[in-house]
DNA sequence: AGCTGCATGGAATGAATATTCCATTTTCGC
DNA sequence: GCGAAAATGGAATATTCATTCCATGCAGCT
């Protein structure tokens, strides 16, 4: 009693909403049912805990309001209360005016160009939190590993699609890693560089331009993997790519922001890098 | 009494945020003193509202927490409990689940591809977040203003910024404004295409490309309007542009999401060709 | 089987907070 | 200035909610 509780209850409480998630993860398994119960729905609910009352979430993890205190309490907090604190202010910082800012902004009027900018940053804003909900791991993992044993690796992008493409030369260039970017300058192409040992990045989305799908089925044709960014449901390329990444980005207009597109391009070039450098 | 209250009162509650918002400018002057301090605190912190007291709003406001209640009235809900509610659903809309969605990806191991994509994701999302909040709205005002009179629209950027001003050409193409891409491809360049009456997008981050820089110069030289786009504060550019749009973006490792560089060239973009139609 | 210690549920308590009410002050029309 | 009507501040009340406490149940050990 004098030197030490437990195992379970060290008296630090959690000062940011990574170290709790640590703790929690830490916890996990050696908790009697109740309190499991209190860790698995709070877990998958972290971001409502700013908002929900003892009640509320004690009838979503279905225990008692008295349990869920126990777990405040286990979790190094003197209760409800604090642990709640950690979560708001977690939440105001992410959202210190900018909703309000937005708000503002987009109320302008249609013709203020301001007012454009609010509705691009939230369409991109919209596009990114999709992409974090429906990414799909799988079918990531699989590019990547395709991608780290080609020899070099081929980029088909047009039109809208052509700034991504040439983003991820820019990338590849910077991280040592062959790329080619087929940017049909002078109608030449550089079809004949598709070499056996080599992999295509096709990016193409709706209306799916002639080129790119092309290429796509000439790389396969020649036996390389080829590896897809596109709209979901990605059916429409799935018969000439390997591997499918589809990106829901929302557009405002006839334009999209492009935002979830790089940022799902830019982890797929660093993580090939890193994978093959080990 | 029996078939209307006054001006003030209508009976209907606000919806939504944007219903808010209306009734909220509607109302702006004909309130009592008291009443128009909480209008005002209340409008400069929409997004504080889900999380405070009453008590605290009151302070805030430089009120007493009945004026506060009575302003809620005035507003169409019962009182400050409906009105809170409507901030706190907007809240929980905003942020479904995303916020844990990406930190279980996070929290996945540094070597994960999924990983990468929740740290682009979150850079993206910070940056579009910086710049709704630092937007220069008189320089943006300024630029679209230079920009409509022009005869054709030069894009300048290289290397990483190549990308932005790419997407610029698409989109100033598609929507019929005459635009030249300086790719410099084969060297040539294209300075002698720098015609009285054009303009210049420069774009360029640090470290600045002396490509960018110089043809921005020689655009100045020409007496051609220069538009540059640059990281805040902006002075090294200064030099060689009339106008100047920073945008702060976030990196995460060496690379940068672009997503707000895009936003707000597409907006400068989507202004400049309507300002031409008017 | 009986004992011990932990886990559990629910009811009682107490604090925080919204809401109402009324006495007082201010404002405005005459 | 005077009176009526509206506005204001603060205290009283009601409600909601976190927190504690205790009686009961359950499991593991001897």
């Amino acid at each position: 009693m004098s030197k030490d509780d437990s195992e379970l209850a060290a008296r630090d409480t959690p000062q940011s909403v990574e170290a709790f998630r640590d703790r929690l993860t830490g916890l996990n398994g050696q908790l009697p049912r109740r309190l499991q119960q209190c860790a698995d729905h709070i877990a998958r609910h972290m971001d409502s805990i700013a908002l929900s009352t003892v009640a509320q979430i004690a009838e979503g993890a279905g225990v008692p309001p008295s349990a869920v205190m126990r777990f405040c309490q286990i979790m190094g907090f003197s209760g409800y209360a604090e642990m709640q604190r950690l979560f708001r202010e977690a939440l105001t910082r992410a959202a210190p005016d900018y909703a309000t800012r937005l708000a503002n902004l987009k109320a302008g009027g249609a013709g203020r160009p301001a007012t454009l900018v609010a509705e691009f940053v939230d369409a991109g804003r919209q596009s990114m939190e999709a992409l974090a909900r429906n990414l799909d791991e799988i079918a990531l993992n699989q590019a990547v590993a395709t991608l780290a044993q080609a020899r070099a690796i081929h980029l088909a992008g047009f039109r809208r699609s052509f700034p991504v493409a040439s983003y991820l030369a820019y990338v590849f260039d910077k991280l040592g890693v062959a790329a080619v970017l087929h940017d049909g300058v002078a109608g030449l192409g550089q079809r004949a560089s598709l070499l056996p040992g080599d992999a295509l990045i096709a990016i193409t989305f709706a209306p799916w331009s002639e080129e790119t799908l092309a290429l796509a089925a000439l790389a396969r044709d020649r036996g390389l993997p080829v590896v897809a960014l596109t709209d979901p449901p990605g059916t429409q390329v799935s018969a000439v790519a390997d591997t499918v990444l589809t990106v829901a980005e929302i557009d405002f207009g006839a334009f999209r922001s492009l935002s979830a597109v790089i940022a799902l391009a830019l982890s797929l070039a660093v993580a090939v890098a890193a994978r093959r450098e080990t």
